[in-house]
Parts: C-alpha cells; sequence; structure tokens
DNA sequence: CCACATAGTGAGGTAACCTCTGTATTGATT
DNA sequence: AATCAATACAGAGGTTACCTCACTATGTGG
C-alpha cells in the first residue's frame, strides 16, 4: 500500500503540467511578436519545408496539404492558421501550376524576416524552456519521447 | 553546419505529438464512461484529495480553491469542471460549516464507484499510453518532467 | 464597524483543434 | 470521350480547456 504505487496516473499529471509550462513559456516568447505558438509552429514547419537545405530559397511554397500532415493536424486545421498567416502578411496563397486544385503557400519577405528574427532570439537559449535541462537529460527526453510519438 | 543543431525546437515538437497522443489516448480510454480527460483529472485529483489515506472516507471534501490549486487552473476553471461533474450526478456540492462563503465539494457513491470502475480498468495498463516504454524509461521520464515541472 | 481580502460564480472571450458539407479539379475506368 | 471516384481546399458550425473581469456574500484586522 506504500510502494511505488502506479505512477503511470502521475506520469500523466508531470507530463500535463510540463506541456502546459512550455506551452506559457512559448506564448510569453512570442508575444512581442503577436504570434501564437500555433501560428511560430506552422511558419516554422513552413520555413522549414521550404527551404530544407538550408540554401537556394523557395520559389515553390509547400501545399495545404503537405503543411496539414507535417504539422499532424487536419486539412482544415492547416487553412486556418494559414488564414491567420496571411491575414497578418507573413505568407501569401499562390496557385500550383501542376495542379489546380491545390495551393501553394510561401512565406513572404516580412515572414522570412520574423521567422529569422525569431529564431535568432531563440538562440539565445537562456530563456528557452528547455534550458534549465542538461544537455543529457535533453538528449534522453528526446530519445524517450520519440518512442512515445511513434 | 552538419553538427547536433539546435535541438531545442525539434524537442518541442516531439513534446507536442506526444502530448497530443496521450491526450487522444486518454480520450479514447474515457469514451466509454463519457468523460473528457479533462473531468477524469478533476475527479482523480478530488478523489486523491479526499482520501488521501485510502481509508476512512471523506465527510468533508475539497474547497473549489483547494480543488484550483491542486489542478493548477484558475479557481473558475475548478467551477466550470465541478458543474460538468454535477450535472453528470458524480460529485455535489456542500457548504463548509466552517467557512459560509466557501463550498466543499464530495464524490458521490456514483463518482466514487466510476472512480473505482476506471482506475481498475487502467491498471490493465495493457492499453495505458506509457506502457510502452520500459519501467525504466518512465522513471527517467517523469524525473526529467520533474525538473520542468518546477 | 469599517476597510479590505477571500470564495465562488455569471458573463463573455480565446486558442487550437475537430467534423461535415460543398465545389473545383484530377486521374482512372470503361 | 464520357463518366466516376478521389483529392484539395474552404464555409459553417461545434468542442475542449482554458482565461479575465465584474459581482455578491462572507470573513478578518485595525
Amino acid at each position: 500500500m506504500t510502494r511505488p504505487r502506479d505512477t503511470s496516473a502521475d506520469l500523466g499529471e508531470l507530463f500535463h503540467g510540463a506541456f502546459r509550462g512550455l506551452r506559457r513559456t512559448w506564448a510569453e516568447q512570442l508575444a512581442p511578436w503577436e504570434l501564437t505558438p500555433h501560428q511560430w509552429r506552422a511558419l516554422m514547419t513552413l520555413m522549414r519545408a521550404c527551404a530544407p537545405g538550408g540554401g537556394a530559397p523557395d520559389v515553390a511554397g509547400v501545399r495545404l496539404k503537405d503543411l496539414s500532415e507535417r504539422l499532424r493536424i487536419a486539412p482544415r486545421s492547416a487553412t486556418e492558421v494559414v488564414d491567420q498567416l496571411e491575414s497578418k502578411g507573413l505568407v501569401r496563397r499562390g496557385p500550383d501550376p501542376t495542379d489546380r486544385r491545390a495551393t501553394l503557400v510561401v512565406a513572404t519577405a516580412a515572414g522570412r524576416q520574423l521567422f529569422a528574427d525569431i529564431s535568432a532570439g531563440r538562440r539565445d537559449s537562456a530563456n528557452e524552456y528547455f534550458a534549465r535541462l542538461s544537455a543529457d537529460d535533453r538528449a534522453e527526453l528526446a530519445r524517450i519521447l520519440g518512442l512515445l510519438g511513434s
């Protein structure tokens, strides 16, 4: 009765707490740029998908469908977040020349600039949420989360 | 340029994915009982707070304020989830004899029964989300999450 | 007994999702 | 070539899990 006891519930609790902390930290960091964590995640995903090599830029863009898959959300939800980014002038929708059903999303100059600025700010990892962990712990966490997220 | 690279963003991504998986798994497990994860968490917290020793039961109950602190949500949000549980007949509000401003929340017989049933179901941890991790990994995860959730 | 703090709640709002439906277009099948 | 299912997107509307702000009823210290 006083032994280790079913830690699963506590793990859930811990997970919940940590996730909320992460969200809050992100929201605070992003507030000066008037981006929600969700919008930031979408912009980041878009940039990564556009310029995987980091080299020559992106005339192309990414399909909404692809974006939704990378973000692991429903296509409709990708439409939504792209709407938000577009209304802020950070991305632009354009036609896909190879398929007239699809629309390609590209970051505008403003969007690329914002992405660069925020990325730079984050590299000062003093205020980064995971900075309080040692490098070993971060690696360990990444490994374990990888197992979970199969 | 090809070295480890800033894993923080990926950690965030991993965290996000794992948390969503956890939420989904919980929601599925709880669906037969028509409870949301949020409601389950509140009921669980209430039961734990009421009967910390697990022994003699709870005439007393828990203040909404206390519940909100344990759940780490705003008092108003505790009101809300208690409303939901009360409308399902799982908990009951009663006056606090020592302070007429406060209300004490207690689980009803139905609530205690439901809690017991679900807890039992979860102990068949085959379908538990964290079951895919080894005991060592679970412990490691709990340790690291504990560091984060400070 | 009066100012101030505290417990709960009504009103109203937000982020981050979802499904279901409808339309334009494509690709596959006859 | 004509059709028919599948796909890409977006409109409409819903849900969960939070939040703040304002209000009332009550307790507490000076």
